[in-house]
DNA sequence: ATAGGGTTAG
């Protein structure tokens, strides 16, 4: 008899039986807890299914400890769920302990821990389990380098991804759709734009031709950059091939015109969406919103939000604090504080971002008690507060002079760790202690914070300090510390400005040639 | 069929 035929029928028969039929009509957790109660397999005829990670767990490590041992695939298969969970740390885990219990994996459980590695960010594992590969005997798959290529890019390692990707090509390998649209993504989003563009016009003559997805990838890789010549072109070759562009290609290009102030290119670009009856998105409505605020056209802003709802498209937070932000740029804090209200009233969760905008507003028209009243809602409301919420705090502290309160917040931030201060942190308290004028205690901290806590200091932070020495007239300690710099770091054109307005002042245009 | 990618906004 066939197999198939003989699955089917044991299908029916699985179906069939009293229990199963009851059992079909539970949610699967409870399915789950039944069958462990009676120490029946459970029907594997359909996927895994769980309401959260903790009846997973309890299933891969109950059948972990069963004996006869489980079979590899059923393991697997609950571990792929897990992972589809996001849960990385708990599935590498799961798999350590099997692995310890000596049940051995196959092909398919390798490449899910290649996956689980690369998002807990650690590739030197996942590149362990590639020589697992060989070590048992089994052949890495197209899904085995993909996922393998992806970690690379979203650890940063874009080259290492690069390397793979040639010494597959070099053997005679062909790159599959999927695996192009990984190392075009991963290009893109490590600022390899022209690689991710040549990579696509090789493509156009192969037999993996580009999708829309991955040319929507490029074009906004392109319009990030700037390069919007290049993305106009990528347009129009998408549309010489018969790939019809979409909304999220136009708001790549809206985005880039937007931001580049070429206001009448974004028009066009807006009218050749009319006319060929795409509708916007929320996204190309924020962009544009943002644009208007940026302009302050904060009317125009604030009636196109209500064309949007008309339109039959929710704003969102995004959206919301789009209009904040347009707002505070105009020293209107409390309007924006109406909003910000409004919007809970209405039942939009805020999230880190709203907040640290109005955060931002209110420090800067020196409201800085309800800047810290607002870090206290967000407490209130389980909302964690990041590295932005708590740099911007500090420095409102410390320009509204209040410098106590804002190194009380540093210092819990250093013992707490969460989150730890980073170098915007250091560089916002140095610019403090630099503007008034009590450079030589900049300077003594700079030392100390390097030294004691472990503090690697930035372009900003050197700027911080030469201007601070500049204003000084000490052009010497200025140039010593730029060739300390030198070490490390680039100066940027900050530093050059700084640099060239303090020596114009003093005439010294000999020195100035030299740097 | 248990495993791989994918685009836009603050």
């Amino acid at each position: 008899m066939l197999y198939a035929t003989r699955y089917a029928i044991l299908k029916l028969h699985r179906f069939l039986l009293p229990s199963s039929n009851l059992l079909a009509f539970m949610p699967y957790a409870h399915r789950t807890r039944l069958c462990l109660l009676h120490s029946q397999p459970l029907p594997s005829r359909d996927a895994y299914k769980f309401d959260n990670v903790e009846d997973a767990v309890a299933l891969f490590n109950c059948k972990v400890d069963m004996h006869p041992q489980p079979s590899i695939v059923e393991l697997t298969k609950i571990l792929g769920t897990i992972v589809k969970m996001k849960y990385y740390a708990t599935a590498i885990h799961l798999y350590t302990h099997m692995e310890s219990k000596g049940i051995l994996p196959f092909s398919v459980t390798l490449n899910i821990m290649i996956n689980c590695y690369g998002h807990a960010g650690q590739m030197g594992f996942a590149l362990s389990v590639m020589s697992k590969f060989v070590k048992w005997g089994f052949k890495p798959s197209a899904v085995t380098f993909t996922t393998l290529m992806k970690g690379l890019c979203l650890n940063g390692k874009i080259l290492d991804a690069l390397y793979i990707y040639g010494k597959i090509v070099a053997k005679g390998f062909w790159f599959d759709e999927v695996m192009y649209g990984t190392l075009i993504n991963g290009l893109c989003k490590s600022g390899e734009t022209r690689v991710a563009l040549q990579r696509l016009w090789k493509m156009e003559g192969q037999f993996v031709k580009p999708n829309l997805v991955m040319y929507n990838i490029v074009v906004d890789g392109l319009c990030k950059d700037g390069l919007l010549n290049d993305a106009l072109d990528l347009y129009f070759n998408m549309l010489g091939r018969g790939i019809s562009p979409d909304i999220v290609t136009y708001t790549s290009l809206i985005y880039g015109f937007c931001h580049a102030g070429q206001w009448k290119e974004a028009g066009l670009l807006l009218n050749v969406i009319f006319v060929k009856d795409i509708s916007l998105d929320v996204y190309t409505f924020n962009i544009i919103i943002d644009a208007l605020c940026k302009e302050e056209m904060l009317l125009q802003a604030h009636d196109l939000c209500d064309v949007m709802i008309l339109r039959g498209q929710q704003p969102n937070i995004i959206t919301y604090t789009i209009l904040m932000n347009g707002y505070c740029l105009n020293n209107k804090v409390d309007e924006a504080r109406n909003l910000f209200d409004m919007v809970i009233e209405r039942g939009v969760v805020p999230d880190v971002w709203s907040y640290n905008i109005l955060i931002k507003g209110y420090c800067k028209i020196n409201r800085v008690d309800e800047a810290r009243n607002l870090m206290k809602d967000m407490f209130r409301k389980n909302i964690v507060p990041n590295i932005v919420t708590y740099n911007t705090l500090v420095d409102g502290l410390c320009k509204a002079g209040r410098i106590s309160s804002a190194r009380e917040i540093v210092n819990e931030m250093h013992y707490c760790g969460q989150p730890f201060p980073n170098v915007t942190t250091y560089n916002i308290i140095l610019d403090f202690v630099c503007k008034n004028q009590h450079l030589d205690e900049a300077i003594r901290l700079f030392k100390s914070l390097i030294f004691e806590r472990r503090f690697v200091p930035n372009v900003w932070s050197y700027n911080i300090l030469i201007s601070g020495y500049c204003k000084n007239k000490r052009l010497d300690g200025a140039m010593n510390l730029l060739q300390d710099m030198f070490k490390n770091l680039d100066p940027n054109i900050e530093t050059y400005n700084i640099l060239l307005h303090a020596l114009c002042d003093r005439q010294q245009l000999g020195k100035m040639s030299k740097t």
